[in-house]
DNA sequence: AAACCAAGTTTCACATAATGGAACTCTCAG
DNA sequence: CTGAGAGTTCCATTATGTGAAACTTGGTTT
């Protein structure tokens, strides 16, 4: 149901990219057709087109579709040039020296959370085996916070997308519970995640708006009920409030830097 | 000449969002109109489907087009379930930590070659705006190991695909310097960076191949003519060699732990 | 305020390109 | 050798993408 990709040729396409995704693992030709709602011949064509595109890479060992490195390329590109994630990097250093946790930046995504950036206060981040991760709005503090301050329309679609599993007995379960807290956390400006995604874990989570209140993201800090409480964490929020309006009043004048744009050959600085 | 993407209708839309991503930076409808061999119905639309998609993000208040972060989420993807990134990570941690000096970790695309995980001896990894990167192949030492390593026919095309500028003037600048050194490395079985791509950046690089000789990638250490010298790094070579060795062996056999592969909602672990 | 202009969006007849059933080819097992 | 399963190609049908041109929108000039 809502299946809805529906954009012509190209939707297809992309529907069988995230299915060979969806996967995890090198994928047979015949698995894929089990699972795919489109005839053989039709799905061996667009693997065949995604593959010489180099959005997915053939395995001949395996005989085996995977992701191909052209969607790294993309997504480092994507990483650098949106305005966000680039220009919350050094805040999100900073921040997370000043407060000795956690701190996540994400963006939402298909009424999914996805992770930009992280900074670990002991291990350093651990690149696109972490950014880039995605995960449920509906019980993590910056899914929470991002989705406060949609418009009704993407709010409604949003929320539409929720699975509302029950991860904890903290989870919000319902629509109707996710609304009241969203409510709340209009009022309150920020969003705490009360061990609703994960026993013993917990977090606040700032929304980072534009002057306009379109939502950019959300930011962090997340902590365990081992080593602080939710007002322990909220005593944090006269630290992080300034971060994120820091932020995106950063990411709103990012005016780009002219670097020389060759068509699709940066060259790198250090081999 | 030789623009060949060709593959249909969604070879298109890929060529535009390739379009997008050369740009660097959010761009305008009229910006990539002007830059584009499609006429502005054409174009619009396909902005229109992938936008819609996600491939790409449209900012409202700038009123422009921008890699959208679904291909973030496919990208982590690409990186966690290619057999090579993953596998090599405890490798170059070790790597990294014994010789004292930057470790390169490569895979060739379209030509180029494509850094899919670095080690700093001192800095942390510097994540997505690090790894993802593309550079020249015909002047790095991981880009020459991979070539050295291809078939006839992929090695034809990898070549055609060099654009031989030069940047010092150890630079090999012409295909039959290229294949002259390919063939050393062969006979040799390891590759030279000789500050070919920047003065005073040297490089010994290793592939890394199937048992069957099918490139995987390649692995470099990186440092400076003030630090050490060519000879000084050709003296890691047996301590680089079998980390390669392990690296192929473990990819080839690397048999998926069999997670739940729910479509498209992978959760996270800690928020 | 009216006229203008540029940027973006929609329309529609047409032609290309995707579709999918079926036939074909390979490879491997019995 | 025979058969089965997996993968690839064919081809008539038809859905889709195409692009010139008309239209709409928002901002600027006279």
């Amino acid at each position: 149901m809502a299946q809805a990709t529906g954009d012509g040729t190209v939707g297809k396409a992309l529907d069988v990219l995230d299915q060979v995704a969806s996967f995890g693992r090198p994928v047979r030709f015949s698995e894929l057709l089990e699972a795919s709602p489109y005839p053989k011949a039709t799905l061996y064509r667009h693997l065949q087109a995604l593959t010489h595109q180099g959005m997915l890479s053939f395995d001949p060992d395996r005989q085996a579709y995977a992701l191909g490195i052209r969607l790294v390329r993309l997504a480092h590109a994507a990483w650098t040039q949106s305005s966000l994630a680039p220009v919350a990097r050094p805040h999100l250093d900073a921040l997370s020296q000043k407060v000795g946790e956690t701190v996540h930046l994400a963006q939402l995504d298909h009424g999914q959370v996805l992770y930009v950036d992280k900074r670990n206060a002991a291990r350093p981040i651990e690149m696109f085996s972490e950014a880039g991760k995605v995960g449920p709005a509906y019980c993590t503090g910056v899914g929470k916070a991002m989705m406060a301050f949609l418009d009704e329309t993407a709010l409604a679609e949003a929320v539409s997308q929720q699975s509302f599993h029950r991860f904890t007995p903290a989870t919000l379960t319902d629509a109707v519970a996710l609304h009241d807290d969203l409510r709340a956390i209009r009022a309150r400006g920020y969003a705490f995640d009360r061990e609703e995604h994960e026993p013993g874990i917990i977090c606040v989570a700032m929304p980072i708006l534009t002057g306009k209140g379109r939502v950019l993201g959300a930011l962090s800090v997340t902590s365990s009920t081992a080593r602080t409480s939710l007002d322990g964490l909220e005593a944090l929020v006269p630290v992080i409030r300034p971060v994120a309006e820091r932020i995106a009043a950063e990411a709103e004048d990012w005016r780009f830097p002219d670097e020389g744009s060759e068509t699709r050959q940066r060259m790198t600085a250090g081999m």
